[in-house]
DNA sequence: TATGAATGAGATTTCATTCAT
DNA sequence: GATGAATGAAATCTCATTCAT
């Protein structure tokens, strides 16, 4: 019927509104001065709304959280799919997709996450593993993956790829917190490319294939 | 006067007390969940002492985070001062610094700044500033200075000292948070140094001296 | 029309689920506490099925009271009807009556009643109206006519049989709160019947026909 | 020190004025109904004035339950006191009894304890033991020590003391409700003698002593 | 008619902060 | 200087009730 389906929409909407309006205020505010006034009005819905579809405080963060570890992990998954493998662009590609890695991790929706994660972990150890099942792990593997075949093709010496894979998330976003002042400052998408370049080149060096 | 001394001495002893009690507070519990009263009672002291020496929760809490960005940088710059250069002890030393930095990130200390960094400089930028000016860049910069010692010694190729610096500290902690589970779980100091270690080669690599 | 039979039967049926649904739930609860959500689910319909039966909470309760009433009367008066006026058998037959009563007295429905009435009569001194026109004055009428025979019958002096109905159902329930515990103690039959006991002896020694 | 005996008044003092407060607002509306805003305005305190002195609403409540049930102790158990043993007086005496001890039961500390009985124990079933314990049970034997004085000197038969004064208070009270319409009606004390009166003719035509 | 969805109002409770001693 | 006592403000959460279908 039209009216069922009209429903499960307009149910599944007002989710998706709720936790894109939850989702920034939880990552300004962090869990306890978050109110869920704030976070209904954000929304345009009454708050007993947001009981209704969530239950309570703690599980709408925690659905808020899994949401935006999906979102995340979704977003760089295919920023990592883009990796050129040839020969010819393979450098070039390497140093795109660091710097495509640290723009998606300056995402409102991952600094989000990291804050929760650095906040939260404590009080709900669940925040973290979520954030670790739903994105860390696959991410991670992902770009394993993708620097495995780096290896395959005589590119880099690759031996461990995931501790490879560790590393090089490491190195790129190394300069990156101080650069920002911890994100309360805006910067130039030069500056960041560069101290992204930084870290690949020093990447690079300790993944040189051995000469012979 | 004795007595004004000996005011000054107590006066000087309760602050102490005060810090001494909040900065775990806050540490496990984050900025709003700690409670003025938790830390008067952890402090032996009433509310209305912890306003007469802080003014309130805010300054409180700044105060708590510049003695304890005080204090890691003590701790870290002994530690990096004892880096031994000398060309026989020079590799072992530095995996040594290595595993005791890391062992220092770890310390109630260190993770109380982590997540205030992480969960408090949005609602209150001074925080990155405070634990930057008092301990983050010190740190850096001495860490800068010894490793720049061994690349005028030739064991090391460093251009770029701080630059270098960033990454040993980025190389030596890539693999702690899921190791240790974001700090939730207790990991042998074996794994520790093992996951250091994978850092600091990968940090060797990249840096060995050019030969010729 | 068939129809509308059908639907005024099934109108009827959902009034009755609602009003089953709610009687226990209220007394269980008290007016306050019950929540139509409740009663809803229990009644397996939906809460604007029971706006639109009732009205509202304050009738939906005025409903479920006066429906508790006529059914304690019923189960009542049946108890009464049943006395025995025969020589050989009134006094047995009274005793077993009182026992009837008490029975009927810690019936749920009943219990319900006594809460409503002492909670729920300061609110809405209707409470008190409906249960006595609908269950108590019947009652104490038919007792006392009952009594009344008795007297006539000369097995007992009863000069002011409504007075004496009255007297009769303090005295066998004199003991039941302390021996219930105000009804949250399971209690034997046997320990019951012997409290009705005692009412009743006091009740026919101070009823004893004058001698001559 | 002055200082800290005015402290300790004034804190017992607050405390009675919460109490005096609360009494009549769970007594006229219910546990549910009665907010702790409206007790904390009718005391002239501030709501966390009460949760700093009792706690929570449930532990004010029984405070309050406890602190009546020993009020209305101590006036019944003088009204006890005052029964005149004497052969001249004390079939007046005792009328006075019944009539005082129902002034006592409509009191509205009485008149509370009564509803909270009734409406509450369902809930917390503490609330009808403390009041037994503080109020029930030390008023019945005290009556049932009067009434065996009675026996004993010869003016009635008394064979069980403590049934005799639970059937007295049965008795006395039989009228009541219907008189009073379950307390919402004024009735003139001369009714209410009456009423009493009656209840005293037959517990008296039960207890008399068998002649010779 | 019956219902899923939504909400305004109000409940308890906590906390940072100040005052009087 | 230090503290017990008190409070204003705001948080989460629940519920009776009404729409729109």
């Amino acid at each position: 019927m039209a009216t069922t389906d009209t429903r499960r929409v307009a149910r599944r909407d007002k989710r998706r509104v709720i936790l894109d309006a939850a989702a920034p205020i939880f990552g300004n505010e962090g869990y306890e001065r978050a109110s869920i006034d704030a976070i209904a009005t954000s929304a345009g819905v009454s708050k007993p709304t947001i009981y209704s579809y969530f239950g309570g405080k703690e599980q709408l963060f925690r659905e808020s959280v899994a949401d935006s570890a999906i979102q995340q992990n979704a977003q760089v998954l295919e920023v990592i799919q883009e990796l050129d493998l040839s020969e010819r662009a393979w450098l070039a590609s390497l140093h795109d997709l660091g710097t495509r890695l640290v723009a998606c991790q300056r995402t409102p929706c991952a600094v989000f996450l990291a804050r929760m994660i650095a906040s939260e972990t404590a009080r709900d150890p669940e925040v973290y593993r979520v954030v670790r099942a739903k994105a860390a792990a696959p991410i991670l593997e992902a770009l394993a993956g993708r620097l495995a075949m780096l290896g395959n093709a005589g590119y880099l010496a690759v031996p461990d790829p995931t501790l490879a894979a560790r590393q090089f998330l490491a190195l790129i976003g190394a300069e990156i917190p101080d650069l920002t002042e911890q994100g309360t400052r805006p910067v130039s998408d030069e500056r960041v490319r560069a101290a992204v370049d930084a870290g690949i080149d020093t990447f690079l060096r300790a993944h040189a294939r051995p000469a012979g």
